[in-house]
DNA sequence: TTGGGTTACTGGGTGACCCAATTAACTACT
DNA sequence: AGTAGTTAATTGGGTCACCCAGTAACCCAA
C-alpha cells in the first residue's frame, strides 16, 4: 500500500501558473503592462496580498519587474541579468520537440559513450533494475511507463559519474516528457523500447563504448521517427 | 558615461539574502524549524505580511516548507524529488567546476562540429565580430573580457541553429561565470584566448568540423589547465 | 494502549489603511 | 505655441488587526 503526501495548493502557485503559463505562450511579450494589483487581485477573487506573494516570486525570478507607482511589467530578457538561470529554463521550456530531440542525440550518445567506460559493477545493476522494471508489470499507465523510461536513462548518465550529466538528462527527460508519453500510443511500442534499452544495457555491461553510442542513437532515432510520424 | 540604474532593494529581498546566508553557512541545516512567523517578523521588525512574501520565494525555490499549523523547515534536498526544473537548477549550482567543465568539453566539442557544418556567411560574420571585440579595447575589466568570451562562445552556439544548444551554452557560462572570471589574472591569458578563439572561428570558417572541435576542445582544455592549477 | 477532547500556537488568507513615486491632465507663464 | 509648474488620480510598498483551519502536546477515559 502507496500513499502519497498530500501538498494542498496555495493561491500564490496557482497565480504563478496561470502567469508563466501566459507568458511561454506569448500572451504576455516582454515589456508587456500587467493590470494593476487591485484590479488583478479583484478579477482573480483573491487578496492583495497573496497576489503579491506571487508577484515577489516572479519578481525573484527575474520575469516581472515591479516599479512603485508605475505598475508591473513583463521583463526583457537580456544576457546580462545576474539571475537569469530562470530564464534560460524558460527559453528551453519554448524550443520545439525537433531541436530538444536533436540536442538529446548528440548529448545523451556521448554521455552513455562516457558511462559505458566508466560503469561500475554498481551502476550495472542499478541500470539493469531500471531496464527489468519496465517489463515486469504487465499493464501500466502510460505516464508508469515514461517514468521508468526515465529511471532507465538517467540510471545510465548516473553511471557517467558526472552529476552535470544526470541533471541536463533530468533537464531533457523533463522538457520532453509529454512528448514521450505520447509515443506508448504506438502498437508494440513498449516491447520495442525495451530491446532498444536491452541492446544499450548490454554494450555498457561489455564496456563497449562504441557500440552503447551506437545502441542509444538508434533508439533515440526511433523516437524521433514516431515522433515525426504523429 | 556610464550610469547604473538605481533599484531600491524591498524588504523581503533582505529577508532572503539573511536566510540563505544562514543556510549556506550551515547555521539552518535541513530539518531545523524556523521561528513562527508573528515571532520573526517582530525581531526583523518589518510586517508579517513582508516576511511572507520573503517565505514564498524561498518556498518556490524548494529551500523551505511551511506546514500550516505546524510550523517553517528546512528542507532536505532529495534526488528523487519532484522531477522540478526548479531543483535541477539548484542542483547543477551546486555541480562541482570540473564536472561542469567536463561536460562543456563533451557537449561544446559537438555543438562546435556541428556549428561549422551549419554557419552561414552571416553566422561566421557575427562570429568574427565577437572575435574581433575581445581584441578591440586594450583596457577592459575582468566582467568585460567575460561578456565578450560568452558572446564569441553563444555565436558558435547560435551557427548551429538550435536554439537548444544556445540555451544549454547559456546556462555552462552562467554557472561556470565567476570560474571564467578568475582565468583572467593569468599573465598574457588574453592573447593566448584570443589565439585560441581565432583558430577556431577559422575552422568554422572553412567549414572544417573535425578541426573546428580540435580546436574548441584544445581551447577548453587550456582553460582547465588552468582552474586545476589555480 | 488507544482514541477522543481540549487548548495554545502556527501558517493561510483577508480587507482597510497609509505612504511615496509615477503619470497624465491641466494651468500659468513666457 | 511651447514650456515649466501644479495638481489629482493611480500604482506599488508596506503595515495592522483580524479570522480561519490545521498542528501538536497534553490530559483523560475506555
Amino acid at each position: 500500500m502507496e500513499f502519497k503526501e498530500i501538498a494542498p495548493v496555495r493561491l500564490y502557485e496557482s497565480v504563478i501558473e496561470q502567469i508563466m503559463d501566459l507568458i511561454k505562450n506569448n500572451e504576455l511579450k516582454p515589456g508587456d503592462k500587467l493590470p494593476p494589483e487591485r484590479e488583478l487581485a479583484e478579477k482573480l477573487s483573491i487578496s492583495r496580498n497573496s497576489l503579491r506573494e506571487a508577484f515577489r516570486v516572479l519578481e525573484s525570478r527575474g520575469l516581472i519587474k515591479s516599479k512603485p507607482g508605475g505598475g508591473r511589467f513583463i521583463r526583457e530578457i537580456r544576457e546580462n541579468d545576474h539571475n537569469n538561470t530562470e530564464n534560460i529554463i524558460l527559453s528551453l521550456e519554448k524550443s520545439s520537440i525537433l531541436e530538444l530531440l536533436e540536442a538529446r542525440e548528440i548529448f545523451e550518445v556521448k554521455i552513455a559513450e562516457i558511462a559505458a567506460q566508466r560503469a561500475t559493477p554498481e551502476d550495472i545493476e542499478i541500470i539493469e533494475e531500471a531496464l527489468n522494471k519496465m517489463n515486469q508489470k504487465e499493464e501500466l499507465k502510460d505516464d508508469k511507463k515514461t517514468e521508468s523510461d526515465t529511471e532507465f536513462h538517467l540510471a545510465i548518465s548516473g553511471a557517467s559519474h558526472n552529476f552535470v550529466f544526470v541533471n541536463i538528462m533530468k533537464l531533457h527527460l523533463d522538457l520532453l516528457k509529454e512528448t514521450r508519453e505520447k509515443t506508448w500510443q504506438i502498437p508494440g511500442r513498449r516491447e520495442k523500447q525495451y530491446q532498444e534499452h536491452r541492446a544499450i544495457f548490454r554494450a555498457i555491461k561489455e564496456h563497449n563504448s562504441k557500440k552503447a553510442g551506437e545502441a542509444i542513437l538508434k533508439h533515440l532515432r526511433s523516437i524521433r521517427k514516431i515522433v515525426v510520424e504523429i
